[in-house]
DNA sequence: TACCAGGTCGCTG
DNA sequence: CAGCGACCTGGT
């Protein structure tokens, strides 16, 4: 286990927070996230975090994925109290990060996630790794009843390989949930597969962010707003701005003379997080 | 029943 | 190149 202090950080919230379709709340508060072919579990305890995972694998690969180099509090004191929409989104969602994700999976998930909702995204992601992934066995964590933490073992599904659902082909696709993006999969599966995959893949996250847009751009089934959530999710591009139709009506009602994106160049993406965080859990949130 | 959900495609003018 | 209807599907 690893114990370790992080601000700015709630795991409940970056589950809600529409970036990531495989987060799952365990017991007494654990978070159980799967990425890529790895798993952990995590729970805050005070101002401290635990997570289910020795030191060395925590510093080279979980470390990076919550992001825990990112300067959360410098970006949220860039916006002026005179924003008082953008405060009160940050208020709400204090909590949200911008997770390092696997690009490959957040091409899949986006391109899932346009014209959809985020329950049946997550439906659909989950029937994917049912059918297409691997089972195998994590680590998890479970509250005594002393009160210590203790690590237990857990099964998951690993998220599928491009060449798992590129051999399936269009039919196997079919009774997922995916609807018309079918197709749209099969065809990014078949882009990322082999080594030319591997090469395309890594071209992409060799490349900045107006490069890989436009590299996205090309590929059927994305447009420019999934391009721009796999540069801020999946390639860690935190200047990307995603429009949806949620962020488009928090832009119309709140900067009719315009969102200073100029403002916030570099990092807007963060914001942006924070304002779709704050607008579809609002109301859920007492 | 019609409309919406973290849009994009393909066609039209 | 901008505008616009169609699109799988499950939920209100």
């Amino acid at each position: 286990m690893v114990r370790i202090k992080i601000n700015d950080m709630d795991l409940g919230q970056i589950a809600k927070s529409g970036q990531c379709f495989r987060m799952k709340e365990q017991e007494h508060g654990v978070w159980s996230v799967v990425a890529g072919t790895k798993y952990i579990e995590a729970v805050r305890e005070e101002e401290e975090f635990l997570f289910s995972c020795e030191e060395e694998e925590f510093q080279r690969i979980w470390s990076h994925y919550f992001d825990l180099g990112g300067d959360y509090a410098g970006y949220k004191k860039q916006v002026p109290s005179e924003d008082s929409y953008l405060r009160e989104a940050i208020r709400c969602g204090w909590g949200v990060r911008i997770l390092c994700q696997d690009l490959w999976e957040m091409l899949v998930t986006f391109i899932l996630s346009q014209n959809n909702n985020i329950p049946r995204i997550k439906g659909s992601v989950t029937e994917l790794c049912n059918k297409f992934g691997v089972e195998r066995s994590g680590r998890g964590l479970v509250l005594f009843s002393d009160g210590t933490w203790n690590e237990v073992r857990k099964s998951y599904m690993t998220f599928p390989t491009p060449e798992s659902i590129a051999s399936s082909g269009i039919s196997g696709l079919s009774g997922l949930g995916l609807g018309y993006r079918d197709k749209y999969i099969l065809s990014i599966a078949e882009c990322c597969s082999g080594p030319e995959g591997n090469t395309w893949l890594a071209g992409l996250k060799e490349a900045d962010y107006e490069s890989a847009h436009a590299q996205l751009l090309k590929q059927l089934g994305i447009g420019k707003k999934v391009a721009d959530c796999v540069c801020l999710f999946g390639l860690h591009h935190v200047g990307a701005f995603p429009v949806d139709t949620h962020v488009k009506q928090i832009l119309t009602t709140y900067y009719p003379d315009g969102f200073p994106l100029k403002r916030y160049e570099g990092y807007a993406g963060i914001l942006q997080q924070y304002m779709f965080y704050h607008k579809i859990n609002r109301l859920a949130v007492e």
